[in-house]
DNA sequence: TCAAAAGTGTTTTACATACACCCATGA
DNA sequence: TCATGGGTGTATGTAAAACACTTTTGA
């Protein structure tokens, strides 16, 4: 078969990851100063370049596991970027991807060696290129995302008390949730489990630890779901 | 400056436009007959590459002007596909868009050129490549683009009565509305003007034309919006 | 005069919001 | 004993859903 697309241009395709975290007070960012050129010493979100070899979820998922030892990460493609300049190098198409790790769980020597570093969503650098964009973009729909289906766990560890999803609920929605109100939210979407333990490092009386019930949760993003603020 | 980049893969990347239109019955996929291998004779999305000098979104404009000779038609970029053997000719990776256009708009000439034909969603028949997978993904974003934003008004002509409009949401979202009960909720969107003319074609008491105000329409757009079934 | 679609309001129900006090404990 | 965060229920408002009859007019 004689190849009739020879014509067409090529491009090189990057992936960038939008990388959030949780502290247990603020959404978080996790961001590298480029060490290389364009841009060297400017902070910008991590990336890397498709490979023949892969699909995009795969080359997000390496990006990924490059900076932070992780695997097995929730991700998803976001929106792919197409200004001509966007890189001075070269014309690059950029298909950012945003994921959710869990702040304690990656490894932070690799995020060093990477000079990479956390930022709360408020006290932010500029970011290289398009970047900035990108951020807005991934700030949009993880919103979404958390209003459609209970992904907010990825963020969390395995054991986490009431108050800890409810200060990330509203750390990523930025709004202030009643006590009462969000309690009973999350208990009517029966998701999650409360353990015979607790957590003493937040108060004197302790705070009851749960997990979700993953059987429960996949279902649930099976069928939809919805939590407004 | 050296170029950094120079050792990286490149590819092609394609955009596909799965192209809505509504009859005043049913949700249509506009579909063309492909007259080129591979696949030729089969059924596809209308596609074209991406050139260097022009964004995606331009990439995919082009490619439904040239099938509709429309211009000016909401569209929005969907998400990317990247399979290894998407096509089987050569890696591509294909951004696909979906466009919302009014069926009596576009110039059915130039689509009877390129073998085009309107398809309602439960007659059409398979797809190459990962189309089906595409137009499936295009629904689920009409669906909550519809509920988040008035874009329904796209589908249809400049002046519409509430039935044709009531009858385009349920074919959107696949489910039958209350006569009354819909009324109320465009009423309460404030959105519509109601004209001093009637459509005597469906019924012999005739029934009022609308037409949408722009100004509340774009403010609506900008403060968000929501319409539930 | 009747068939066919247009137009129009009220009641019921579910869900979101607002709101305040007691509990357990370590210091 | 008291300061700190944890845990819980009820009343109110708002929006969705269910539901049926009258109007107009061309055939």
């Amino acid at each position: 078969m004689i190849n009739q697309y020879k014509d067409e241009d090529k491009v090189l395709l990057a992936v960038d990851c939008i990388i959030f975290g949780f502290d247990n007070e603020e959404l978080k960012l996790l961001l590298i100063k480029r060490d290389f050129e364009p841009e060297k010493g400017k902070w910008s979100l991590m990336g890397g370049f498709l490979k023949k070899s892969e699909v995009l979820d795969e080359a997000a998922s390496r990006v990924l596991q490059h900076l932070t030892g992780l695997n097995d990460v929730y991700m998803e493609q976001l929106y792919s970027f197409s200004k001509i300049d966007r890189d001075p190098v070269e014309r690059t198409i950029s298909v950012a991807y945003f994921a959710l790790i869990n702040i304690a769980d990656h490894n932070s020597e690799l995020s060093e060696s990477h000079s990479a570093q956390w930022f709360g969503l408020e006290d932010m650098p500029e970011l290289i290129f398009d970047h900035n964009a990108m951020v807005k973009h991934a700030i949009r729909r993880l919103r979404y995302r958390t209003a459609t289906q209970p992904i907010g766990f990825e963020l969390l560890p395995e054991k986490f008390t009431m108050r800890q999803l409810q200060k990330l609920y509203e750390a990523i929605f930025d709004h202030e949730l009643d006590k009462r109100n969000f309690t009973k939210k999350i208990n009517a979407m029966d998701l999650l489990v409360r353990l015979d333990e607790k957590d003493m490092t937040s108060s004197k009386k302790g705070s009851f630890l749960f997990k979700f019930d993953e059987q429960k949760y996949k279902k649930k993003v099976m069928d939809g779901f919805s939590f407004k603020v």
